[in-house]
DNA sequence: ACAGGTCGTGAGAGCGCTCTCGACTCAGGG
DNA sequence: CCCTGAGTCGAGAGCGCTCTCACGACCTGT
């Protein structure tokens, strides 16, 4: 399959350049220590053979990489729907490069998948990992924590509360939450619904807890549990219509489900605000900004969540633990106001 | 978490095995050649020491790295939305990991990237790379084959008419969109209108030419170019409804774009199908079997295009009886009838 | 002037692996 | 009986790179 020209090695560049293969070296590493003529002739046959480093040979000796592991833990094709991992990965992916690190993707699938992923990151062939893992019981952060490789997750694990030193990044799901429940309830509203997300899943739980923090148990018949998708916000919804008396104002845990309630909302006769007040959560522009009327959302910036991942990964470097090491990031959330609520 | 143990390198496994390093090395690599006591004891000594193979070093003397690139030139997030790459990837995946090869993502944004992507294949970091680049405009394509690495393109390349040699694996959007059509005439409709992708893409512009295939260049107010969303798919089919005489059909270049048409029509009164029948492409299934009523439309195989994608690349072409050198591959389309048409 | 330091450079030792090649064994044929 | 050849195995030479270390050149201060 390869038929590839011999590639320039150091040794030939250092040959063009009249110097030795370790001043060539210096000079591809940065060149700090070797006096100015020399960098610029080392930089000029670098350039004339059109010589790359040879990575292996690098990782070889340096046992560094320069590779980071994404590994999406994804059983359910549904998820891919949603640009959400998208999203992150173009974050993970502009923080990597802006470090010359390379995109390892793992998409595993099924149990047999986890202990591949084991092997994998154990065998040493990344720097680090970062993991999307949504489920509560999936063993596979576990599994990695095990491999001894430094790791970052995306979104706060479920089991994490006890088994400390798990680092991640998550937007502060519950605030959010709190946030626009109270902004609902300012608004004057008595009776707020809840469509919540696949409580199985961190974010949708935080996102309950945040409800609850302002609305409490009082009324759980105003609490439809649904997947974070159209046709289950539309499901919900229409559930939550049949009751007695119907809510006055919605919370959907993403924006996804508050399209489809408000197709719902719409189809039934409500008019939105003014019989049923909604908000959503993500603020995935494409989704919230073009429904009718606009949705009043809480954004939390999906790729920076991404490239803090990378960054936290990056900077902890090879030694996890140590005192350097990195902790975790909430990152705060905004209300967006637009015209549903 | 402190140290990393040392990881068991080959002369471990040798000595613990009693053998050369030059056995183990044998054995661990499928063990032709040594006698089968030999091959249990340096088995059990991989097995007790846990050793896996340091792949830097092995590349550096295989030239070989069991990597593939995957490449998505995607300048916009719109895109991302569409689970179109997030089922190729999965079927990529797939096949790289039962070839046990490492999927290396690579995004760009930018010309910037382009220079840096080419570097990175001509760099020989990777055996090979998979590209999708979806605009007709886009160099990379070009600069990715220049760099001399063996490709395979998702998606006819706009520009590989004449330079040819590109494989690429790519849907009969052609072919499929004309059956599309034709089932729409055969229906008796006469006023059949279609909503088109962006047309920089070879397969929006397919799928124009398979319309056109049947319906000819006639009625040219009857086509609407979008951009494969469903808030572009509303756009259009408003602009549609408003032309006289208004449609009696609509083909849709993809669901997202047939699902937004729906909302319009429905809207607006017309019944579907009896007034106006409608189809989309892809068989998306979240959204075409979802919608009311459920979409008549034309089914792709996304991941089994991803798979092949990756079967070809890896197996040089030596794919379905195709003797020799790698050659593209058009995969079929069915029409899967449901209640819209 | 010389001892002691700093700086820039080159020589060379590996990193862990694969692969060629030669040594050795054991049949079987001449 | 030796010779040939196939089958096993080990010794050792790198793959291309980084990094330590030694060495010479050039400064300082006394």
């Amino acid at each position: 399959m390869t038929d590839t020209a011999p590639r320039p090695t150091l040794e030939a560049v250092a040959a063009r350049a009249g110097v030795s293969r370790a001043t060539a070296s210096r000079v591809v590493n940065g060149g700090d220590g070797v006096r100015e003529p020399l960098v610029a002739r080392v930089r000029r046959a670098v350039e004339e053979l059109g010589y790359v480093p040879n990575q292996a040979a690098r990782s070889l000796v340096t046992r560094r990489h320069d590779a980071v592991a994404v590994v999406i833990a994804e059983p359910e094709t549904r998820v891919f729907a949603d640009p959400f991992f998208a999203l992150q990965l173009r974050g993970i992916s502009k923080e990597l490069t802006a470090h010359d690190n390379q995109l390892v993707l793992l998409l595993t699938e099924g149990r047999d998948d986890h202990a591949r992923v084991g092997r994998y990151l154990a065998g040493g062939h990344v720097d680090g990992a970062l993991v999307f893992s949504l489920h509560l019981d999936d063993p596979l952060p576990g599994l990695i924590q095990r491999a001894g490789v430094p790791t970052v997750f995306g979104g706060r694990p479920g089991w994490s509360e006890d088994s400390g030193g798990a680092v991640y990044v998550d937007s502060d799901n519950r605030g959010g939450a709190r946030e626009a429940v109270q902004h609902l309830v300012g608004l004057g509203r008595t009776r707020v619904a809840h469509i919540t997300g696949p409580l199985d899943q961190t974010s949708a739980a935080d996102r309950l807890e945040g409800y609850r923090d302002v609305m409490g148990d009082a009324d759980p018949g105003l609490v439809v549990e649904s997947d974070f998708t159209p046709a289950g916000g539309e499901r919900a919804m229409r559930e939550l219509l049949e009751r007695h008396p119907s809510p006055d104002a919605v919370f959907a845990a993403n924006d996804l489900t508050a399209s489809g309630a408000l197709r719902v909302l719409r189809e039934r006769g409500r008019r939105v605000p003014e019989d049923v007040a909604l908000i959503g959560f993500d603020d995935m522009l494409p989704v919230a900004e073009q429904t009718d009327p606009p949705l009043t959302t809480v954004r939390q910036d999906i790729e920076e969540m991404g490239r803090l991942m990378a960054r936290l990964l990056l900077r902890g470097g090879a030694e996890q633990g140590v005192e350097g090491a990195p902790s975790s990031v909430v990152l705060p959330t905004t209300l967006v106001r637009r015209a549903s609520a």
